[in-house]
DNA sequence: TATTGTTATACTCTATAACTATA
DNA sequence: TATAGTTATAGAGTATAACAATA
């Protein structure tokens, strides 16, 4: 069934794609703007709680972002007291990073409103219909090789 | 069963997205890079194709683009022969725009560069899965007030 | 006066590369 | 000498606004 309908489907759905993942991103960053953040601080404050204690190279190589983008992001949720740097005693070059108890709660309101942006996303669609949705774009994800939870392109890496 | 578990999945659902939709853009700018096209020429190419004759604004409109923007890409192909400018006599402000057959042809390439993309995207998947993946997303798309085939996001508009 | 296309300019962002402090 | 973090700078890309031609 490899016909050219189906190659049609194909390049329909990588179009759709594309559209949609744009605007998903567009509305999820406008969600989160009531929030004073961008995109890319809920990346570090969501990486940050689930590797404690990283380095800023760690977190820049998992954002797919820069280290001196890094270096801005940090001092701006530090500066709010929502991240804390703590000197390495074992090596004084490396700033462990956790997040503070205001950032806990910060993360835990990004996370709603993760949940509600994504209701509101897919509410053309009934339960059944959005966990095969899951499924199908899980599957293409792997076989992609794109990270589960790794940066969905806040980097603007562009080679 | 609107319960936690689905708030959750239409979350992943929202960030699966994002991330394929970036992936799905830069992998195919990748393809069409060996066109020496970006994905806003084959924009221009294929908005032209289907609204022969169109304005640049127009065009800017439908591309959600900059009237400079448009300029500028317009220019490009114009110089390399894909697209001509023609002289609206009734209104001599207006630039009708029309593809030549080197367009024509270069517009089938690029179709042709979707269709193996598509099929590269997705090859997790068969046919019946691509055709249901298909309809999911177009449901969305359809909801969200997405315009069908038109503008991926190639424009940054951010407003 | 309003609109199309164009050009010029200002601005934002990103990437690169220097610099410091530690190792 | 090499690495983490930082700062400064250059470059790319975008949006804004001025402009000429036509209506």
């Amino acid at each position: 069934m490899a016909d050219s309908t189906d190659g049609q489907t194909a390049a329909a759905v990588a179009f759709l794609l594309a559209q949609l993942g744009e605007h998903a991103a567009a509305k999820f960053a406008e969600r989160i703007e009531s929030l004073e953040l961008t995109p890319a601080h809920a990346g570090v404050l969501r990486l940050v709680s689930v590797r404690p204690g990283c380095s800023q190279q760690v977190l820049a190589g998992a954002l797919g972002a820069l280290p001196s983008k890094v270096v801005a992001l940090v001092d701006e949720l530090q500066r709010r007291g929502l991240v804390e740097r703590r000197r390495n005693p074992a090596d004084r070059r490396l700033h462990a990073l956790h997040l503070t108890d205001e950032g806990e709660e910060m993360l835990r309101r990004v996370r709603s409103a993760a949940e509600t942006h994504g209701a509101e996303l897919t509410r053309a669609l009934d339960p059944e219909q959005r966990g095969h949705l899951a499924d199908l774009l899980g599957r293409i994800a792997a076989d992609q090789g794109l990270q589960p939870g790794v940066h969905p392109g806040y980097q603007r890496l562009r080679r």
